[in-house]
DNA sequence: TCAATATCATTAACATGTTAAATATATTGC
DNA sequence: GCAATATATTTAACATGTTAATGATATTGA
């Protein structure tokens, strides 16, 4: 069985080893982050889906059930949301009453985002759910390569931040 | 110093291995990949920008430099878009000539995607700068960890595929 | 005080993500 | 051969990503 011929490499000459061409995508570490995590948000999605949430708004919601009321650039900043989207997210999220936005009266550039009790609610309802799909995958993965998974993930985070 | 109340969970009664709120985000498998992908790509970005080409199209024209010519879907599952976003992806690539397309003969419903000479050329002046950004991540970060890290992500992708 | 500068949030414009529906072509089963 | 079904791609509609520019408020320095 012949590979098709590579049109960045002559394949008579192209070593096994071979550094010239672009690196193979199968080891690229942007290529196999997105991989990894397209694998795990599609166990994750229909389930967000039946709470008309996207996987950002969730985010959004946990980020401030867990650190309470911030203003917009420390939410966007955590919740790994960009300005000009969350903007429009926060536009929505108003509308269905899950967040509150007040400006800060020290400092009027700063709007304060925070979340609402029907939001409570929501996170409350939704993370058992979503704990079992986690659990489900720490089973099936291992316990211990999710922690060393984690662990590298926070250590390559920091060497590039 | 005392760290603000969590909405979710009353302060006073909770554990430090707390399991009733939803996971921390610090210890989230979904957003630990997310931050880890941004803080590397971030490192990329303004590199492709300086070729007008996001990470999008540089994955596209990677995928066809690597497999040759391909059918769409196939296209679009190697190079981690969806369909629609490759639909758009492909008319402004015609126009920019990078890519060229035509229809399967035996199989009227499906298109066939190649990179052009001129793509070749942009990836071959790409290449070299992409390399220089990775071998700096794998110098401080090391080699090994990066091996390993790409190993994990390759298992845990496998495991929820 | 006030002009210059910096910071926070929003808007604008366009690309891409996402799901559902539509279109075109193939395949299947009768 | 033909109707029913399946598959490949596109379109539509809206959300989010991305960068640059704008508007509003703060801060700084003369």
């Amino acid at each position: 069985m012949t590979l098709h011929t590579d049109p960045l490499t002559d394949s008579t000459s192209a070593k096994s080893g071979d550094a010239s061409g672009p690196r193979q995508t199968r080891r690229s570490l942007p290529i196999a982050l997105l991989r990894a995590r397209e694998a795990i948000m599609a166990k994750f999605r229909p389930m967000l889906a039946r709470h008309d949430m996207s996987e950002q708004q969730w985010r959004v919601l946990r980020i401030l059930g867990e650190y309470g009321e911030l203003d917009a650039s420390q939410l966007a900043e955590r919740a790994l949301v960009l300005g000009p989207s969350l903007t429009r997210m926060i536009k929505t999220l108003l509308k269905t009453k899950l967040i509150a936005k007040r400006s800060d009266k020290a400092d009027g550039r700063r709007s304060l985002i925070s979340i609402t009790p029907k939001a409570i609610a929501l996170i409350q309802e939704i993370t058992p759910e979503s704990a079992a799909i986690y659990n489900d995958i720490e089973k099936k993965f291992g316990i211990e390569q999710v922690e060393q998974l984690l662990d590298l993930l926070e250590a390559v985070t920091k060497t590039c931040d």
